[in-house]
DNA sequence: GTAAATTCCTAATATACCTAGGCAGGGTGG
DNA sequence: CCACCCTGCCTAGGTATATTAGGAATTTAC
């Protein structure tokens, strides 16, 4: 009978398509196969086991994730980098939730070391704040507070957890311009930091 | 033989106990039968199926939760109330990370009219900022950002995705420095909003 | 055009979810 | 005090998913 052409890519590619529609969390071999029209164990000639599939989504997201980032803020920077940075994340994220949830997925070193996508992700935050003239360690400190604000607010909004009516991207907008302002009064070590109220 | 002596409450606790141990997405009928030394199919007569369990869990967390944070900001206010809204949170989180997940977790209106928990850590927030004389809308921008940005840190300390070597701590108690400054040179919907560098 | 490699299959095991129906033990009415 | 019944827990069984072993068929390579 007429094969379906797998590959360990095809089968990534339409396992992260499946977790953008079900949810990273529920991508199965099963339901995989099904969509391929062949049967469960033919998948395991392409992938090691649903962890081993899982994590090959993660990478692939990974690097689709970090070249939205990366078109938005080139040539950018200062206030003008983080709203192009942030825009391109919360797109990415709503737009591609099952490949979003897969990008924060806990990766081992070895994986991390293979993946381009997750070392750019990485890089990009402390690259983007580098107009904002922030010193070790506050750099690392205004960058952990700039994703724990973006993933939240992600991942927050697509479980609908932002119940009220004022529209979420105004908010969005605005808590830009909060962390925009956080980041020119950034308490440096030494002093108290309090800006004007 | 002699009887378990389960009830709902005392499979939800268990399930709640389980999901702090396991995590709150691998909470499972046949783990939590096993850890009451009965068969999957008696815990049927205490909860209806597997989502029914995680939802009383979330309701259960969500009191537990709403417990903690409300003793914490009880007769603070503004900075004094964020630090200890911000210390209990994390705490939480990361001492019941099963149950700290379980609050996260979407719930449908009927569920929430019956969770006090869910309504009351709803309600903390907005009561928390009060003493920074936020008006609507800048009020709800406000709690999202917070509410993110906690969210966030919390996720993705507990996935162990802050792999550098500055302590998360620190940067936790610098990330609180700089949401105080924003909140206190909050970019009100008429002007621009930028405080001094 | 045949040999090797690879794709996909059947078959089988293990675990989890869930339903239907049964037995027995502890509280209740006579 | 004892028969009765409610209900906690059980056995049995049907479904779905993950995974392995080994075989057949098709593609590829020489």
């Amino acid at each position: 009978m007429a094969r379906a052409g797998l590959t360990a890519d095809r089968v990534v590619e339409a396992a992260a398509d499946l977790a953008d529609e079900v949810g990273f969390g529920n991508i199965t071999i099963s339901a995989l196969a099904r969509r391929f029209g062949v049967k469960d164990a033919s998948l395991y000639s392409h992938v090691k086991s649903v962890q081993d599939l899982r994590t090959r989504v993660a990478v692939l997201a990974a690097r689709d994730f970090a070249e939205r980032i990366n078109a938005a803020i080139a040539g950018r920077a200062g206030r003008d980098a983080l709203t192009a940075f942030a825009h391109a994340y919360r797109e990415f994220a709503l737009k591609h939730p099952g490949r979003y949830a897969a990008t924060q997925m806990e990766i081992s070193p070895e994986v991390l070391a293979r993946s381009p996508g997750h070392r750019s992700l990485i890089e990009a935050p402390p690259a983007m704040l580098r107009a904002y003239g922030l010193a070790e360690p506050d750099l690392t400190d205004a960058v952990r507070l700039l994703r724990s604000a973006f993933h939240g607010y992600v991942v927050i909004e697509a479980s609908a957890g932002f119940r009220h009516s004022r529209p979420v991207r105004t908010s969005w907008e605005r808590g830009l311009d909060a962390l925009h302002i956080a980041l020119e009064n950034w308490p440096s070590s030494s002093r108290e930091g309090i800006a004007r109220g």
